[in-house]
DNA sequence: GCGCCTGTAAAGATCCTGTGACCATTTGCC
DNA sequence: GGCAAATGGTCACAGGATCTTTACAGGCGC
């Protein structure tokens, strides 16, 4: 038998969630793909009160738009996608692989569900059911998706001059802002915490934009560009950002070019400052401390 | 061993970390905590029909036994922990955030659900309910998480002076890049990662191109001469890639010649017949070795 | 010794990236 | 609302880097 649950836990835990999101984490946006109108009115009551963005779709939209709407969740009726609910779910789940999709809908077959899930469908729920449950379910996948993906943003990133503020949303050199732009910090923040790591285009790209690339797409190239730019006028002396031919760039300090030796990881281990090392440490094993923070 | 694992996994955890560091995903493996007995089979029986590695458990164990099984999900019945469920749920939760927690058990309430998710649950499902849909939740939930986190895991490789590291798509011996291009270093991995075996040329190649090398086709043997000058130029008293004539190249750290000897296959018969032989059977009816391939 | 296989080198084709200019959209401001 | 600046994103071109092909020389097994 189970134990019953004791009365404020569930506010608590509401509350607690939407305070953890404080600054860091962009507000939870959540959109809802359904016409069931008491489900929706009292779905939407409840995200109410808890302070959650959401928005009702009545039919299907073109994957672009729904990319663009930057949700952190989609929860779909799969009865409103018609013969196509299939195909439409799996192209969102493998186009937009940062969006949680909870499959929501009335009576279904075990093969149904299972097939929804291999989809890539994050969850399914059986109609009726508790809007306190679907929203829990959310909000379960939303922290675990955040965990994983965004855990080291938080804690200052310092890497020889430059240090980059996830509080800020800025990047400093020597204490001066390089004024960069919403995507230039969220590249240069997504680079410097993988420093020493190759990141695939493509991997920056699901990242920063939240659906795949497509290919023969060049943002990443000219934002990376952009970067640069602003790194070199405020840190002359030394580079940061190596591109990995073929493959995509990799973030690391060091002396601007002595002499034109090629840019690809001419860089040693023997080479690197040990003061480098020191400060990159904590980023390595950060995840732990905030796992548990954050599950706390 | 205490708890007796299916499919002999203690011995495999050793291998699979090495293996796993090549390109194969790791086994999948999960623990089931239940006394369910009638649940127990039919889910046991599934999980081998499709090669799942795991292991029943019939009543709570310390975290950190749990955690040294290095599980990929745990399949719980909050029954079977008595009072401490709630306790010892949000403990795994947030001491192994890595470990993926479905909880599935009888009847339930909304509100019993709602805090087993909110205490870090990743899933809820309720009996009776079918173990292919509890698979396929269970595949989902690691898909997901290897998705995000995963990406990091491509261990090093390490052979002699030389270090292969898949997260900077890069070779080093003694901490100096080898400064390789995309592809050398994908047959660097390849050759590495699969260490005194002999790879035929037409592996090589499907592994690297991904399609069948035409007869003729002299790619493999180029880029091979290419590692083995970068190789020579980085690590002069060593020799790393040996040719086997007729068949293909293997990899396996040798001192440098001593005597002039011819360095193409100093050892050929005598080390050739036992491996050889068998690993260049398949190689008669290509048929066989493509598919094998195909299927990997 | 002969035919086949591999090592080596270089030329050409191909693909990839850096770059600057340009357009669309959003944001801030009056 | 209208205007201007900032920002995000696209395009085409040029220069390199990389890959593939080809040719030839030398080694290997029979």
């Amino acid at each position: 038998m189970l134990y019953p649950m004791s009365a404020g836990a569930q506010e608590d835990a509401v509350q607690e969630s939407s305070r953890g999101a404080a600054w860091g984490a962009p507000v939870l946006r959540v959109a809802i793909l359904d016409r069931d109108s008491g489900f929706i009115q009292v779905l939407c009551k409840r995200l109410d009160r808890i302070g959650l963005e959401h928005r009702v779709l009545a039919s299907p939209v073109p994957l672009d738009v729904l990319a663009s709407m930057r949700l952190s969740a989609l929860i779909v009726d799969l009865t409103v996608l018609g013969p196509q609910a299939w195909e439409w779910l799996q192209r969102v789940c493998a186009e937009l692989p940062d969006l949680g999709v909870v499959v929501c809908t009335g009576s279904s077959t075990v093969a149904q569900r299972v097939r929804g899930l291999r989809l890539g469908a994050d969850d399914w729920i059986s109609k009726p059911c508790h809007p306190e449950e679907v929203i829990a379910r959310v909000e379960g996948l939303v922290r675990r998706r955040s965990n994983t993906s965004g855990r080291a943003a938080k804690a200052p990133i310092a890497v020889g001059e430059l240090e980059v503020r996830g509080d800020r949303f800025q990047a400093f050199v020597r204490g001066q802002s390089l004024d960069l732009t919403r995507r230039e910090f969220e590249l240069i923040e997504l680079l410097a915490g993988a420093e020493g790591r190759v990141l695939e285009r493509e991997e920056i790209y699901s990242r920063l934009w939240g659906y795949v690339m497509v290919r023969g797409d060049r943002s990443v190239d000219v934002f990376v560009r952009k970067l640069r730019q602003k790194l070199k006028a405020a840190s002359p002396g030394w580079r940061y950002i190596h591109t990995h031919f073929g493959i995509g760039y990799r973030f690391a300090v060091e002396p601007a070019a002595k002499h034109s030796d090629g840019d690809i990881a001419e860089e040693t281990a023997a080479e690197r400052d040990p003061r480098l090392d020191a400060a990159l440490q904590p980023a390595e094993d950060s995840d732990l401390t905030l796992a548990a923070l954050s599950a706390d």
